[in-house]
DNA sequence: CTTTTATATCGAAGCGTTTCGATACCCTGT
DNA sequence: ACAGGGTATCGAAACGCTTCGATATAAAAG
C-alpha cells in the first residue's frame, strides 16, 4: 500500500518541524493546544506510530523482556506457567513491554544454550518461570541484566525471587482435614527436587506437628516423594504404593493437583471413595480441579498474579538500577470442595 | 560493568573501519583471511552482539513475529496451542527471528484491542493460532503484513493457513472401530462452531457412510454437538445424555482429548467398562491421553510441526511477497491404546 | 520601559548499524 | 608498459527517532 510514514511525514504535513512532532508524542516540553492538535490531527489521520526501532535506538532500551520457561513447562506439564506467562504478558503490556519468550530443555550448555536476547542485549530484563537448569541462572546473575526467578530458586545464587506461599499453603491443606476429622493424613509427590515441593511437604509437616501429630509427620511410610516430574502417573503410583504398604490412613495431602488427579484415578480405581473412605487435597487449583469427580478440594494458586508480581518487581528493578534485590511472597487460598468434605457429606445425610 | 561495546569499538580496536567490522559480521563483500581472522578475535575477546535495533533501523525490517492466540486457548483449555507456540518458538529461533506473544480476549474491538505489534509495525509478520474473534482477522487481513491461521479459518477471508487433516483423522477413527467390532458409533463434542471440530464431525459421518453405516451417520440421537468451549464436562454431559436417551451406541467418538477425558470419567461413575462396554476415542493426542485408565486411544496432531510449519510459511510469504496464498495440511496419525481394544482383550483373554 | 521568566518552536547532533560508491592495490593478458 | 578486472578497505550517507541547546515571542516583574 503507501509506503511507511516517517516522523518527517508527519512535521511536513502538520506544516511544523520534526522536534515538535516528537514533543507531542511524548507530552514533553511546551506545545501549544493549537499545533497540539493540529499535530494529533495528522497523526491520527495518517494512522502514524513511531518506529519502535529508532526510538530505542536513541534511548537505548529495548522495551522488550525475555520471558524464559522450560519447554516441560511450557507445554509439557499443566497449565501452571502459561498462566504466568498470560499475566505477565497482561502486565508487560500495561507499560508497553513486549514479552520475547523463549525456551530452554533440561540441559544447559552455557554460550550456546542461551537464549540470542540475552548475548544480544535485546532485552532490558528477564522473567524465568518455573524450574530451568541451575546453569541458566548462574549465567544469567554475571551479565549484570536484572532478571526475576518465578517460582524457583537457585541453591547458592540470591535472585530477585516471586514465590508461593507453599508453606502457609500446605499448612491450611492439612488443618482443613484436621477440621474435618482426619488424623492419618499421607503426603504424596513428584518432582521432590523442586523447592517449592519441599516447601510444601515441610508446611505439611509443620502443620502436624502443630497439631501434635508429630509421629504423623515423622512416620516415612506416609510419605511417597520421588524426584521425577509430577504427572498423573505418579499420584496413582503413589497411591498404590501406600496402600500396598497397608498403612493406615484416611487423607493425602498431593504435592500439586495432577498428583491428585492421578490419586483420585487410582481410589476410584481400587474401589474407595472420596472423600468417604479417604480424603483427597491438591495444590495450584489447576482447571481440571473443577472437572474431576469428585470435585478436587485444593490450595489455589493465583497463577496470573505470579507473572503480574514479577514484571512488577521487574520495572521495579529497572527504575531503581543498584537498588538490592526483591522478594515477593504470593499468598494462597483453600478452595474447598468436594473431596475432602466426609463431614459436610455425613452432615448433609443427616438433614 | 564494563559499557556497551559498540562497532566502532571493535573497529578502533581491531585498527580497521567501521565498515570492515560490519562486512566481517555479514560475510557479504571482500575481507582478506587476516583481517577476518583478527576482527573476529576481537569480537570474540570482547563478547561483542550488534545491537538489533540499529540493524532493524537501517534494515527496514524488525527481526520479530507476533504470535496471536486467545487467553483461553494459552492458559484455560488444555496444552495444545502451548506446543504450537514451542513449535514456532524453536523453528523462529533457527532464523533468529524473536516472538512477540500476546493474547486476545473473546472479544475485540478494531482500534484497542489489536496488538501493539500492530499497530506499532513491529513485527515482519503474524502467526494467529485457534480460534480468535473474527474482526481480529478482519483488523489484520487489510493491514498489508503477512499473517498465517494455525487450525482456524475465517468465515469468508481467504488467509494463508496451516491446518489438521481434521476430516481425514476422524476417518481413521471410525475405520479404527469399525475394524474392531463396533458398529453403532456416536460423537461427542463441544465447540461445534469451530472449523475443526465441524471438520472433525464431517469426517467421522463420511467414513460411516463409507461402510455403509448412513443410518448411524444421520442419526441425531447418537450426536451431542454444543458451542460451548471443550472441557471435560462437557464430554460427561455428552455421554450422560445420550445414555439418559437410552439409545444403543457401543463406541464414542470425540471432538477432542478433553472431551473424550470426561466421557472416560462419566462411564466410569455409571459403572461401565471402557472397552468392554464401550469404546471411547479421542482427538488430538494430549498428555493426559496417556495417563488415564485404560489409555486413551485417540488421533495424534503434531502440535509442533503446526508451530513449525507456521514459521516456515511465514517466511515464505516474507521472502516472496505479493506471491498469494499458501495452504498447508498437517496429516494425523491414530494412536490405537487401551480405550477401544475390544478385540485384544478378547483375543487376550482367550490366551 | 527594561529585565526576567515562562512558553513555543526549531535545527542539528547523535544513537549503532548497513551499504553504496570511491580509492588503491595487485595480478593477468596483450 | 598499460588497460582491465578481481580483491581489499574505507568514508560517508542513510535509517527514524529523541534531545539538547538556540532562538523568538509573550507575559510577568522590577
Amino acid at each position: 500500500m503507501m509506503a511507511k510514514m516517517t516522523i518527517k511525514d508527519m512535521a511536513r504535513l502538520a506544516g511544523v518541524s520534526v522536534s515538535t512532532v516528537s514533543l507531542v508524542l511524548s507530552n514533553h516540553g511546551y506545545v501549544s493546544a493549537k499545533t497540539r492538535r493540529r499535530v494529533e490531527r495528522i497523526i491520527a489521520k495518517h494512522n502514524y506510530h513511531p518506529r519502535q526501532s529508532a526510538r530505542n535506538l536513541v534511548s537505548g532500551r529495548t522495551g522488550n523482556m525475555g520471558f524464559i520457561i522450560s519447554d516441560i513447562h511450557l507445554s509439557g506439564t499443566e497449565f501452571f506457567y502459561s498462566r504466568v506467562l498470560l499475566g505477565a504478558e497482561l502486565e508487560a503490556r500495561k507499560k508497553d513491554y513486549y514479552l520475547l519468550v523463549t525456551t530452554v530443555g533440561d540441559t544447559f550448555q552455557p554460550p550456546q544454550d542461551a537464549p540470542r536476547f540475552l548475548k544480544g542485549g535485546d532485552v532490558d530484563g528477564v522473567i524465568i518461570a518455573g524450574s530451568v537448569p541451575e546453569e541458566l541462572v548462574s549465567y544469567i546473575h554475571p551479565l549484570n541484566i536484572p532478571y526475576v526467578l518465578v517460582d524457583y530458586k537457585h541453591p547458592s545464587i540470591d535472585s530477585n525471587l516471586v514465590q508461593i506461599e507453599n508453606h502457609d499453603g500446605a499448612c491450611q491443606a492439612v488443618e482443613h482435614l484436621l477440621r474435618h476429622g482426619y488424623r492419618r493424613i499421607a503426603f504424596v509427590g513428584g518432582s521432590c527436587r523442586h523447592a517449592s515441593i519441599r516447601e510444601r511437604f515441610r508446611g505439611y509437616q509443620s502443620a502436624l506437628h502443630q497439631a501434635g501429630l508429630s509421629e504423623v509427620a515423622q512416620d516415612d511410610s506416609l510419605h511417597f516423594l520421588v524426584p521425577e516430574e509430577t504427572t498423573a502417573l505418579i499420584g496413582a503410583r503413589g497411591i498404590n504404593t501406600l496402600l500396598d504398604r497397608a498403612v493406615q490412613f484416611d487423607a493425602v495431602v498431593c504435592a500439586n493437583d495432577t498428583t491428585a488427579l492421578g490419586c483420585l484415578n487410582a481410589l476410584q480405581e481400587r474401589g474407595l471413595d472420596v472423600p468417604g473412605d479417604m480424603a483427597v487435597i491438591g495444590f495450584d487449583d489447576i482447571r481440571y480441579a473443577t472437572e474431576t469427580k469428585p470435585l478436587l478440594t485444593t490450595v489455589h494458586v493465583p497463577k496470573l498474579e505470579l507473572g503480574v508480581q514479577a514484571v512488577r518487581l521487574l520495572f521495579e528493578c529497572l527504575e531503581n538500577p543498584g537498588g538490592g534485590l526483591y522478594h515477593r511472597s504470593i499468598g494462597t487460598e483453600l478452595m474447598v470442595r468436594e473431596s475432602t468434605s466426609r463431614v459436610l457429606a455425613e452432615t448433609g445425610a443427616a438433614v
